[in-house]
RNA sequence: GCCAAUAUAGCUCAGCUGGCUAGAGCAGCUGAUUUGUAAUCAGCAGGUCGUGGGUUCGAGUCCCUCUAUUGGCUCCA
């Protein structure tokens, strides 16, 4: 007998050489059917593998991500069976789990795994599926391993049984296919009942874009075919708030062949929405001490080598502008810093000076891969909201951790609660990706794990995620799809400051280098909107929002009357607007509705009369919930008056003003 | 840049295996209606079917080029 621990610290004897599965069904045969793996001491184990000693034991169902994994990884192996059933020549290599299901990649050789098989794909796999295949797990010898891979031809099986070690390679079998694989499966392929393939993608082989392309066949499975149509619902509902159609809906930006592709032209809406929320951040800025300055957006070729970023990107890049004077050439801006180290230079600094901040909405034109062009997360020329802090080496600290306030700021009063910081150092293995000293980095990447970790940020830590000339600290938000997108950075740099020969006069009367922090709260303009699109489906914050009323006559004879109502909050710096359309009110409700303007007040002959307008009220009530807690007495009382029904407009004006503040101030 | 796919009116989409003047809904315009809290009615107008080439008696439909877009890969100062 052994003893075997479960999660909730339960201890059960059971047989020597019973396997998980045996646990499962002592527990209740219900549970069992939804066991889909298990870990044994911590270590994936398959259902089927004999326990022969006193352990911990964790069984997971398609629920936790461990069981979602092998089921994912299992599909993978039918996903395989069945294209190789199709193409018998195909050359398989990997097939993990990933986040929302599972890929192979596959060399198809001369054939094109093309939408049109996708179906014959999938019924074959859940042909295969049904036949209730157990997977087994099978060691072998590396010579052996090797023999069966280069009897195949299969070069990249080939390759990865060579990194491995002898005594470490098993295989997988089910039904008559065989794969080189670490383990952790279904118990029986029967229990995979749904299985779609959502795309097919080309990907290089070890992620190398030197190495051979191979055809990456997404898919996704589940133990029931309802989970599948609801998986499949949830995207399509995600597309709803993607920031492409709501953009376009909104009327906020959009893009035109003529003028170039990754090139967004920003709508009148869309214009106004990008000056709040720099208005926004001008002020918060303010208050923290940062000068706004403003550059050109061009500069010398020069600017750039002394800089670093022409070796590094220059080929990549909108070629050089040439002028009519022999061998001038102008870059476009790709980024902000030379120009703020410049303006840096204009002048001797004292240490009594620093830091200096300076800020600028800085607009530049990066030539982004065609393939990368995307909404407006991926263009090829925005607005970031630039600052480099130049300041003393003590100084750093501080600086790093106020920035990181200004960016939880920022963040918190757009509701961005759910992010990730991640912490982007140099790729250990190959440091020739980066210019300065060892030292410098070392001193500049302990900086920003100091800094984060004495704000509590919860961090990740990436390797090779670092700019070439330093470390940073990147606030990571996902988009409706999942992908994840960088917006908010701060950056540690020692490079540029030598670079540009940077100095300030210290208090012993020599010359010494400021430290630079490069920092955007928002990352860029565009990108950031695209995000606050997805992340509130449109629905800003009261303040930010296009239009904050809607002023609906009744019909034309109360017409001078809603735009007498519309001057008076437009006086008041509400955004109005009125419906003076010759439609029912009824209709114009529902316009206003599907355009989710926030206030939506209806004027008639009542209203004429008295000098008031009437608010619609759902919405109004669920604002009003919303915002319980404001620190204005006076103005909560008021606005409790005021549920619904007919207002006198001065009293309307104090209630949205105070929802408008409320809607800035709630965090 | 690479792989796969898509491109028809301002928007969302129909148009089967090539065959009369390319359709619909919404939006727009005109008229009627003067409206009280989620779609009033009628009419009109709107498209070189992304671009350029080819196959064919005939191309929105088939083939190629380019461009843009979508999902990935690679990249992301």
């Amino acid at each position: 007998m052994i003893k075997i621990t479960l999660p909730d610290s339960s201890i059960r004897e059971v047989d020597i050489n019973s396997t998980p599965m045996d646990v499962a069904i002592s527990i209740s045969s219900g549970f069992a059917r939804n066991v889909i793996s298990a870990s044994f001491n911590g270590e994936t184990v398959e259902t089927s593998t004999k326990l022969t000693t006193d352990g911990s034991l964790v069984l997971y169902t398609f629920k936790d991500e461990k069981g979602k994994e092998a089921f994912w990884h299992s599909s993978a192996h039918l996903l395989a069976q069945s294209i190789k059933f199709f193409y018998p020549k195909v050359k398989l290599t990997i097939g993990p789990a990933v986040d929302n299901g599972f890929y192979y990649d596959v060399d198809m050789g001369e054939d094109i795994f093309s939408e049109s098989i996708f179906k014959k794909i999938e019924d074959k796999f859940l042909d295969f599926a049904r036949g209730k295949f157990e997977f087994t797990m099978r060691s072998s010898t590396k010579q052996e391993a090797l023999d069966f891979y280069k009897s195949e031809g299969n070069e990249y099986k080939v390759e990865l049984i060579e990194n491995l070690e002898d005594g470490t390679i098993t295989f997988c079998d089910h039904s008559d296919f065989t794969d080189l694989c670490r383990g952790g499966h279904v118990p029986n392929t029967g229990i995979i009942k749904a299985m779609k393939i959502m795309s097919v993608a080309g990907a290089y082989w070890r992620g190398d874009e030197k190495n051979k392309q191979l055809t990456r066949v997404y898919g996704v499975s589940f133990p029931k075919k309802k989970e599948l149509t609801e998986h499949l619902e949830k995207l399509e509902a995600a597309k709803e708030r993607d920031h492409r159609k709501l953009g376009k809906e909104l009327e906020l930006y959009t893009f035109s062949k003529k003028v170039g592709a990754g090139l967004p032209l920003w709508l009148p809406k869309g214009a106004a929405l990008r000056e709040r929320l720099e208005g926004f951040l001008k002020e918060a800025q303010k208050k923290a001490g940062y000068e706004m300055v403003i550059t050109p957006h061009i500069g010398h070729k020069e600017l750039y080598i002394t800089s670093g970023h022409y070796e590094k990107y220059g080929e990549d890049s909108f070629q050089p502008i040439k002028t009519p004077k022999d061998g001038e050439e102008y870059l476009l801006k790709p980024m902000n810093c030379p120009h703020h180290c410049e303006i840096y230079n204009d002048k001797p600094y004292s240490y009594k000076e620093l830091p200096k901040r300076f800020a600028e909405f800085g607009t530049v034109y990066r030539y982004e891969q065609s393939g990368e062009l995307h909404g407006l997360t991926r263009v090829r020329c925005f607005t970031q909201d630039d600052a480099h802090i130049f300041c003393m080496p003590e100084q750093l600290d501080t600086e790093f951790k106020n920035v990181i306030d200004l960016v939880m700021y920022v963040f918190r009063a757009l509701g961005f609660e759910d992010f990730t910081a991640q912490i982007s150092l140099r790729d250990r293995d190959d440091k020739s990706k980066y210019i300065g000293s060892d030292e410098n980095w070392e001193k500049a990447e302990k900086a920003i794990i100091d800094a984060a970790k004495e704000k509590g940020l919860k961090t990740v830590i990436e390797y090779g995620e670092a700019a070439f000339y330093g470390p940073k600290l990147d606030f990571m938000v996902k988009d409706v799809l999942g992908r994840s997108w960088q917006l908010g950075t701060i950056q540690v740099d020692y490079n540029l400051p030598e670079r540009f020969d940077l100095t300030y006069k210290g208090a012993d009367n020599k010359l010494h280098r400021p430290v630079m922090i490069h920092r955007a709260p928002f990352g860029s303009m565009e990108r950031f909107i695209a995000i606050l699109l997805e992340n509130t489906a449109g629905k800003f914050p009261l303040w930010l929002m296009t239009d904050q009323v809607t002023i609906l006559p009744i019909s034309e004879k109360h017409l001078e009357y809603a735009n007498k109502v519309s001057e008076q909050l437009s006086e008041a710096g509400i955004r109005a607007i009125v419906d003076s359309r010759n439609e029912k009110t009824g209709r114009k409700v529902r316009d206003a509705e599907i355009k989710k303007i926030p206030y939506i007040v209806i004027v008639g002959d009542k209203e004429m009369e008295d000098g008031s307008v009437s608010l619609r009220g759902t919405t109004e009530k669920q604002e009003f919930k919303a915002s319980e807690g404001s620190a204005d007495k006076a103005l909560e009382e008021k606005s409790n008056e005021i549920k619904s029904g007919a207002l006198n407009i001065n009293d309307f004006i104090i209630f949205v003003l105070d929802k408008v503040k409320k809607s800035l101030k709630q965090f």
